[in-house]
DNA sequence: GTCTATAGCAGGATAGAC
DNA sequence: GTCTATCCTGCTATAGAC
């Protein structure tokens, strides 16, 4: 457990911390209070008696620290939207990158990505939070920014289906690091990213049809 | 529990059955022997006498059973690949086809995808065996594949990411089912599938530079 | 609010009868 | 090989001293 303490902080706020850090890192099940309490270097009964149980622990640290954290990736990308003259190059890559090297602080950046696509593949209760208030309006925002560009003769749901091929690969290559950098040699340093960064947009692009090859 | 318990079947095969189901369910850690015991219909220390330990099960279970089912993926587009003559647009909906409606049995088809996800995201001591024995062989199959059309001036970093793009929209549609079924409103039927095999070559072909967009 | 002590129970594993 | 009975550890949760 070689996480810092952050001894100033109060005894909740460092519960919440520790209980992010190992929660992300191997599940709800495999966690114990008193691996959390441990690391968070309070006594093994404040969790119960800031939180009622480790159930609402879980919960608490998912709306306090996770939620809020999520939702500030979105208001840059509204900005972009708001603007309304960018280019779809422009916009798909501000979006890639936007969420590839997040906003989020260094040390939280892999552990948020791990708590939401652990509630995405193995829903909790806190799943339909999750799709309602931050993927369902981050892909209509999205869906939207392409709309204009995809023509008028779209359904729906094709432009869906086209803005979550978009979405997958940036998902894919951001959760799945261990099998990217085990299959490339690469790590994700920065120019790794970069270079992710623009092959995603430009497969992306050619995929949604919005730039044209040597014909 | 209402898992059926083929009680025709000797224990130890009872036995990884049930505890495949459950693995994939819940997560290692969230599922107990008695559990696995009680939904295999046999004793409880049946699963330390067969294997051991509830570790040495996982492991029995992914050696077993996951890994031989994984592997039957391949045979069928390395068919693709001897023959030679394929064209792109066939190659790449084959390849879509065969992971999204795979070969294995109905009920072990979510089974087995979860399995791999959990593995592939929280990596255990068999991370490892199923990187190199399944997923690298896979990958660099398709990479093969789909080389000769993409141009030789192509570096092998490019033609791994192009190929990682392809697969990332297959993962993504098939681990994500929750999702987007939830965004959506489609149950993944014969019919949904169908699009999406349909909306994930084309996505991917025109990704790939491989579909020309009039100009 | 903090922490100790412990209740009460579920977990994996095992010994030994059959 | 099968199954019962049980050990013991480690878990969540709580009671109650400070």
């Amino acid at each position: 457990m070689p996480k810092p303490v952050n001894s100033h902080e109060p005894t909740k706020t460092r519960i919440l911390e520790a209980a992010e850090t190992l929660f992300a890192e191997k599940g709800y099940a495999a966690v114990s209070v008193r691996e959390i309490t441990a690391a968070a270097g309070v006594h093994l009964a404040a969790v119960n008696y800031h939180f009622g149980s480790k159930k609402r622990l879980y919960f608490a640290m998912f709306e306090q620290r996770l939620l809020p954290r999520v939702m500030s990736v979105r208001p840059p990308i509204e900005a972009l939207l708001q603007r309304g003259n960018a280019r779809p190059a422009e916009m798909i890559k501000t979006l890639v990158r936007s969420i590839l090297e997040n906003p989020w602080p260094d040390d939280r950046r892999q552990v948020t990505a791990r708590l939401i696509s652990r509630e995405l593949s193995q829903p909790t209760e806190m799943f339909d939070i999750l799709i309602e208030t931050y993927f369902r309006p981050m892909v209509q925002m999205i869906a939207r920014l392409l709309s204009p560009f995809l023509g008028p003769d779209m359904t729906e749901e094709s432009l869906l289906l086209n803005t979550l091929s978009t979405i997958a690969q940036i998902t894919y290559f951001s959760n799945g690091q261990p099998v990217v950098t085990r299959l490339t040699g690469r790590p994700y340093d920065a120019d790794f990213i970069d270079q992710l960064v623009g092959h995603i947009t430009d497969f992306s692009l050619r995929g949604l049809g919005l730039e044209r090859k040597p014909c």
